[in-house]
DNA sequence: GTTGAGCGTT
């Protein structure tokens, strides 16, 4: 029945309230500096128990500066902090950054050669990232965490002003937001690589060893965090080239089968699909990102589904990288 | 000890 935020003109947020405090003593404090319509302390929900800090509505919204420019404010003995509230679900996400979790930057070559950050090239990053956004889930936040990415592929906090809608507000009983997904360096050139030669196919001919062969997947990490489910199996989607080995504890290593070519990943950078989807996403400034809730742009919500030839987490040392060995 | 809720969907 009002416009939203609205209501929240002439509110405080006072925080630092001690245990103490009442809804009584915060109006009859905050009353000196103007009529107080609204006053509310916030509690625990069972133990009832002050959560030390409480809201104050003024009728004159002027009031609000007044109290500012009055500062620092006392009350049962406690420095209180009242500041301008604002709109319940419009906070920044405040978690901090645990051991492991929300640190996200662009990644960069470790080599200093005289390439550039971002570009793709023949650098052991620039091949890196190709495979998860090939698989089109490895990378990927669920659709709902997606706009909350910034065209850098930064985490962007709720209420920036980014266009578009940051994560939800971590609130009571939220899911914790994902772990961060390291693989932003999806750095795509517009227009997207060019189909390499040899795999002009795009997403059609990934190359199909690591299904269903080798040893088991490492425990998840980051490209496969807790709580993200494994990729839907999409019959049909990535059916196996080749039967199964009898037995797949021990491969014959020294024969490789001939549908498994012992493949530099650098060639096939991107198996030629088309990443332009990612790099409106992710890594193209210029591009909006899709505001909350939009279908956005074809393509840009990930790749189609197919080709998921790769196991979880096992390509992030794509140096190296070979089917038989880990 | 510092940013609030639940009802109910056109």
């Amino acid at each position: 029945m009002n416009n939203s935020g609205a209501d929240e003109i002439g509110k405080l947020f006072v925080g630092g309230l001690d245990w103490s405090t009442t809804q009584e003593t915060l109006r009859s404090y905050f009353s000196q500096y103007g009529e107080v319509v609204d006053c509310v302390i916030m509690k625990d929900k069972t133990t009832n128990q002050s959560r030390g800090f409480g809201f104050v509505k003024f009728k004159d919204p002027n009031c609000v500066g007044t109290v500012l420019a009055s500062r620092p404010h006392t009350l049962d003995g406690r420095n209180i902090d009242p500041k301008p509230c604002t709109p319940r679900g419009m906070q920044p996400e405040r978690t901090r950054p645990k051991e492991g979790w929300v640190e996200v930057k662009r990644a960069e070559p470790r080599d200093s050669k005289s390439q550039a950050p971002g570009q793709p090239g023949a650098s052991q990053w620039g091949s890196r990232v190709v495979p998860n956004a090939a698989n089109g889930w490895a990378g990927q936040p669920p659709p709902t965490w997606q706009q909350g990415y910034g065209p850098q592929g930064m985490w962007v906090p709720a209420g920036q002003a980014i266009g578009g809608y940051g994560p939800p507000p971590a609130g009571r009983g939220a899911p914790p937001p994902p772990p961060p997904f390291t693989s932003y360096i999806v750095s795509t050139p517009p227009g997207g690589f060019p189909p390499p030669q040899g795999f002009p196919q795009g997403y059609g001919a990934p190359p199909q060893f690591s299904f269903g062969y080798g040893p088991p997947p490492p425990p998840p990490d980051q490209f496969a965090p807790p709580g993200v489910p494994p990729p839907p199996a999409t019959p049909g989607a990535a059916p196996l080239a080749f039967p199964p080995p009898p037995s797949q504890a021990a491969p014959d290593m020294s024969k490789p089968p001939t549908a498994q070519p012992d493949f530099p990943y650098g060639q096939y950078a991107g198996y030629g699909q088309d990443l332009s989807g990612f790099g409106q996403g992710f890594s193209d400034p210029s591009q909006q990102p899709p505001s909350y809730g939009g279908p956005s742009v074809p393509g840009s919500g990930g790749p189609p589904a197919g080709g998921s030839g790769f196991g979880r987490g096992q390509n992030h040392n794509v140096q190296g990288f070979h089917p038989y060995r880990r």
